[in-house]
RNA sequence: GUGGGUAUAGCUCAGUUGGUUAGAGUGCCAGAUUGUGGCUCUGGAGGUCGUGGGUUCGAGUCUCACUAUCCACCCCA
């Protein structure tokens, strides 16, 4: 057997965890000033929940979803993503009898079968927030705003923001059908997918790569220039609510996620540097799922941001993120009683809250420093007989190497004080 | 899913037209006279050369398959 992480895995060893807790805390943190409350939800659901809930014409539900059958015969599906699953809680625990609107955000894993590359893994980490309720252009602007919040402390430039509205499904139904008239008579000269698209899903041909396409599809209606009176306002609105709060936006016609729920306002924040993942965030607004899964007719509106690739970005502009300091103490130890005696003092002084470390190897007691300046200890002390019968130690500050006698009894209060002086 | 590149020590990489026992730097461990880290010096451990077949007297080197990874598509976070 080949011990090796599964294709599109990979470990977060403790070496960078730090990064992880980092970006973890801030996001947590601006969720809180924003009210938005954390949800945990299943690492996996009912298939039926994504079929439903993301679309079953998507690319994700077609060909990348992780699906199994449990040992009770049903079909399970490892998440996606996490708007789906928020909403069957949402609908499940009957948040819609709860004071609207509600602002839930989440922390997860996801999961999907795709071909590896660099910025895209199988399984990936996803921060994310929906708001439930409000159907107004407000909210749109205040969960955007998170992720510009988010990006500024990072200290993150060049990050575009990139806004769209694909309407509602009145205009958009209509205008699907102006669009296809538009298409019929020179269709059989686009490429394959696209004549796919074109009975399927026609708005994605907007989105196409190709050349031939792009040029063809140019002259074409857009969605946004058909929108509906009421669509119109929204977008009107989110993008006076962004000036209001200066944050730059480009609109981007051919901006269509990859699932088949949003309405109206579509965003994503994408990266100028990182190649062809520079996608590091997408989200919008979707309007009738809450009710297309079960729940009464309820908006909503959320994003999902990629960890991997947020941290990607952070690391490729040099932005350094603050490592944890090292270990208080190391206290060496010479000879066996001394060793005891060590054994009992750290259990004690980490007690006190104050990171303490002692030998398990059998060092010597250079060995033993060596080891202390390694995991950058910012004081080392010597105990051995003499020590103990005189109760006091001299502690050693292991980057200037200045060196201060003191009892032995003296020890916490004195690295307490010590750390709160910074 | 399509096309292409790469794979040698924990990490970064050398390795000639196929030829003895596969190297360096870094990291790790130990030592440089008794109880003091960082600098320096010395020594040591660590590799089924991604995996499995094939060609050959002989393969790290050539060939095929598989696996992993990276790049361009598709699509996405």
């Amino acid at each position: 057997m080949k011990l090796q992480a599964p294709k599109g895995t990979k470990d977060i060893l403790p070496d960078e965890i730090y990064k992880w807790h980092y970006v973890e805390k801030l996001f947590r943190d601006i969720c809180n000033a924003y009210g938005y409350k954390e949800i945990r939800i299943p690492v996996f659901e009912y298939t039926e929940l994504f079929q439903r809930g993301v679309g079953d014409s998507t690319d994700i539900v077609q060909k990348e979803m992780y699906t199994f059958n449990d040992k009770g015969g049903r079909s399970i599906t490892l998440r996606p993503e996490g708007t789906a699953g928020t909403v069957r809680a949402y609908i499940e625990h009957g948040m819609a009898s709860l004071p609207h609107p509600i602002k839930l955000f989440y922390e997860i894993t996801a999961y999907r079968y795709e071909k590896m590359q660099k910025g895209r893994y199988r399984e990936h980490n996803q921060f994310g927030v929906e708001i439930f309720g409000s159907k107004g252009p407000s909210s749109d602007v205040e969960v955007i705003s998170i992720l510009d919040l988010l990006f500024k402390k990072l200290g993150l430039k060049d990050i575009e923001l990139n806004i769209n509205s694909i309407g509602c499904p009145a205009c958009r139904g209509k205008f699907i059908e102006k669009f296809r008239q538009h298409l019929e008579s020179k269709i059989h000269m686009f490429c394959e997918t696209c004549r796919t698209r074109y009975e399927r899903n026609p708005l994605r041909i907007l989105d196409c790569k190709e050349e031939k396409c792009k040029e063809l599809v140019a002259d074409a209606p857009s969605v946004l220039d058909n929108l509906c009176g009421e669509c119109r306002e929204h977008f009107e609105g989110l993008k006076k609510g962004l000036e209001n709060l200066g944050i730059n936006y480009n609109i981007d016609k051919n901006i269509v996620r990859g699932q088949d729920y949003y309405t109206k306002t579509v965003f994503e924040f994408v990266s100028k540097n990182v190649g062809t993942q520079g996608t590091i965030c997408g989200g919008g607004r979707y309007d009738g799922l809450v009710e297309y899964c079960g729940g009464s007719p309820t908006p909503g509106m959320g994003f999902g941001l990629g960890v991997e690739r947020l941290l990607m970005e952070t690391e490729s502009q040099g932005i350094v993120i603050p490592r944890p300091e090292g270990t208080d103490l190391y206290i060496a130890t010479v000879g066996d009683i001394a060793d005891k005696f060590a054994d009992k003092l750290v259990y004690i002084i980490r007690a006190e809250g104050i990171s303490a470390e002692k030998d398990h190897m059998g060092r010597s007691l250079k060995a033993q420093l060596k080891y202390a300046d390694k995991i950058e200890c910012k004081y080392s002390a010597v105990i051995g007989e003499n020590e103990i019968k005189n109760n006091k130690i001299i502690l050693r500050n292991m980057k200037t190497g200045e060196q201060t006698e003191m009892k032995i009894d003296c020890l916490v209060e004195f690295l307490k004080g010590g750390r709160s002086n910074g």
